[in-house]
DNA sequence: TGTTAAATGCGAATTCTTCTCGTTTGTACA
DNA sequence: TGTACAAACGAGAAGAATTCGCATTTAACA
């Protein structure tokens, strides 16, 4: 259930939450913004306001609930967190979005950073490319 | 010589438009914000409007004088684009930036995403770490 | 069920970036 | 070398994404 995991972050169960929480858990092929969070929600009787959901969204992220990238395109956009990193693949007609992770790369990555003297903190792999699903092409995100 | 540059990519050789390309010569270990660029032309007499700088920037990246990166802060940072491509190690503290290119990496993205049946267009490679400069630390950019 | 701190919705404020428009300035060509 | 004209400029308004402030509502827990 909803309530168990935003309660275990210390946070109220209120319907904002549990509603936003569930959108993220409908949609896990696409990321979403903020804005795009907003709208669904609207078209389904709930009353969120906008600022609610960014900052629902802030405290998700905060919480180890949801991870938020910078996708191309200026805004963030939001996925649930669960659990064990990943990079993406981004169809840059239609938005789709493919998880995967390499260990090849993963570890290239740490011995690079390494060898240049950094301490490796995070990193953001993403690859732009052109899906072949069959409704993709021209749906522009 | 500035000016070529700037007249093989169709633009008039300007004030501005030399001094852009002048700073971005000069700041080659921390990309800089289209804020940054502008602080700077103040601090140098040259009287650029913010607007410019941006659209200059803008220009420069069409021409494919410069490339424009997303990285975490939610401002773009331009760099000179010597051709070739590079990823990139963000110092989290300072704002350094040390490129790099690892062929191992790429040869795996082209193959990951050939595997997942979509058509690689391009990537963003960001190691966010901590730099070990004596200049450093909580220099927060 | 009442109290209270936390959460919400709304609109205003911020931040980054682009647009508009009247003025200035390279550039080509006389 | 002067002139005409499109291109570029600066300043401020406008736009998009996000955050803030505050009065009101609501979940949690006694």
């Amino acid at each position: 259930m909803d309530d168990l995991e935003i309660r275990k972050a210390g946070l109220k169960v209120t319907l904002p939450r549990i509603k936003i929480l569930e959108l993220l858990r409908e949609h896990t092929d696409r990321h979403l913004s903020a804005e795009d969070v907003y709208k669904l929600l609207i078209g389904c009787e709930s009353d969120v306001g906008l600022a609610t959901v960014y900052r629902v969204l802030t405290q998700f992220e905060s919480a180890g609930l949801v991870k938020r990238h910078n996708f191309e395109g200026g805004q963030s956009v939001f996925e649930l967190d669960r659990g064990g990193h990943h990079d993406h693949i981004v169809c840059l007609d239609c938005g789709h979005v493919e998880e995967f992770i390499d260990e090849v790369i993963e570890k290239r990555q740490r011995t690079i950073v390494k060898e240049k003297g950094f301490a490796l903190e995070k990193h953001a792999l993403i690859l732009y490319a052109h899906c072949s699903r069959g409704n993709c092409p021209n749906r522009n995100r």
